[in-house]
DNA sequence: TACTCGTGGGG
DNA sequence: TCCCCAAGAGT
């Protein structure tokens, strides 16, 4: 954007931008540390990944079942999980098709391929144990610039901004003065994280931990309880009157009838099937032929549907 | 960048 | 009922 071609004057936030209206960011920052992050030791839930025994691997499987998995489906399998492969080599000495099957119903099964890849990239270049650096996480299978922060702060208490739905949406209303943060992360919300990120590495952890459990229980998407949360005597949004969000409309995701039903109804089947399975039972989930095998290439597109020869299907063995 | 990729609970 | 959306990653 330049001069010449600036037709108008740059779009008004709505409502204040605490951290220009108010102060610097360190002010702001330094202002919501204490709050936040007693509000978490007062009010963090007692997840099994939280405690101490759970160990960076632990950290890690749940890390990749709460990818767009609620936190109250993810707790029976990853228990279930952890005592079945307790190291990354016990997941990795697996087939991947048990790790798809005992993805059960969490949903998007590329994840539990991922996470067995992870698993034996661990296992072949870590030495078996979780990377604490957060290049090497970044480079294993599933893990993107979320989860790698994630661990790495979980785990091993490092200082790294850690950006999921729930923080971002405390910064947006916090800081930024609006009800939802943007559709996909952008610089500057990643440049406010690191702003406001505590210099000491253990209270930075800290605070990445609170940020997101405040969004989870408090400063929820739909209703939350403003009267509940520990700023909100500094929230921006708040100040300005809780301004409704105006953007571009947030496009629903649609599912009935889409690849992904049937992809599911599919892989439900054949994790629930002990031998392998005919094509005719598969051709019984979904009406629409052509959809349907549509549906079925994906899956073995994917790695997550091995095809045997004589026309059977199961979950991949190699 | 925008789209795909499952599943199910709560409002 | 229907709709929203939940600790994202990969392409």
């Amino acid at each position: 954007m330049t001069a010449t071609t600036e037709t108008a004057p740059p779009e008004p936030e709505p409502g204040h931008d605490a951290a220009e209206s108010t102060g610097s960011v360190e002010q702001t920052a330094r202002a919501l540390h204490s709050p936040v992050v007693e509000w978490f030791d007062a009010h963090a839930r007692d997840l099994p990944w939280r405690r101490p025994e759970a160990g960076a691997w632990g950290v890690m499987v749940s890390e990749f079942m709460l990818q767009q998995t609620p936190v109250n489906r993810v707790l029976p399998v990853y228990e279930q999980w952890l005592s079945r492969w307790p190291r990354p080599a016990d997941l990795a000495a697996e087939a991947p098709g048990e790790a798809v099957r005992a993805w059960g119903r969490l949903g998007y099964p590329r994840r539990a391929l991922r996470l067995h890849g992870a698993a034996a990239a661990i296992a072949e270049r870590h030495g078996g144990d979780v990377p604490k650096e957060h290049a090497q996480l970044l480079a294993l299978p599933g893990v993107g610039e979320y989860t790698a922060a994630a661990v790495a702060s979980f785990a091993y208490g490092q200082r790294h901004a850690v950006l999921d739905t729930n923080v971002r949406r405390v910064f947006a209303r916090a800081v930024t003065g609006r009800q939802y943060p943007p559709n996909a992360t952008t610089a500057a919300e990643r440049k406010l994280a690191r702003a406001l990120l505590p210099e000491d590495e253990q209270t930075a952890a800290r605070w990445a931990a609170a940020t997101m459990e405040l969004g989870a229980l408090v400063c929820t998407a739909r209703a939350p309880s403003c009267s509940k949360c520990p700023i909100t005597h500094l929230c921006a949004w708040q100040l300005a009157g809780c301004p409704e969000h105006v953007d571009p409309p947030r496009r629903t995701q649609t599912y009935a009838g889409t690849d992904r039903q049937v992809r599911g109804k599919l892989l439900a089947v054949l994790r629930e099937a002990v031998t392998p399975v005919p094509q005719a039972t598969l051709d019984r989930v979904w009406n629409d032929s052509v959809q349907r095998a549509r549906a079925l290439d994906g899956l073995v597109a994917d790695g997550l549907v091995e095809p045997l020869p004589g026309g059977v299907y199961r979950l991949p063995m190699t």
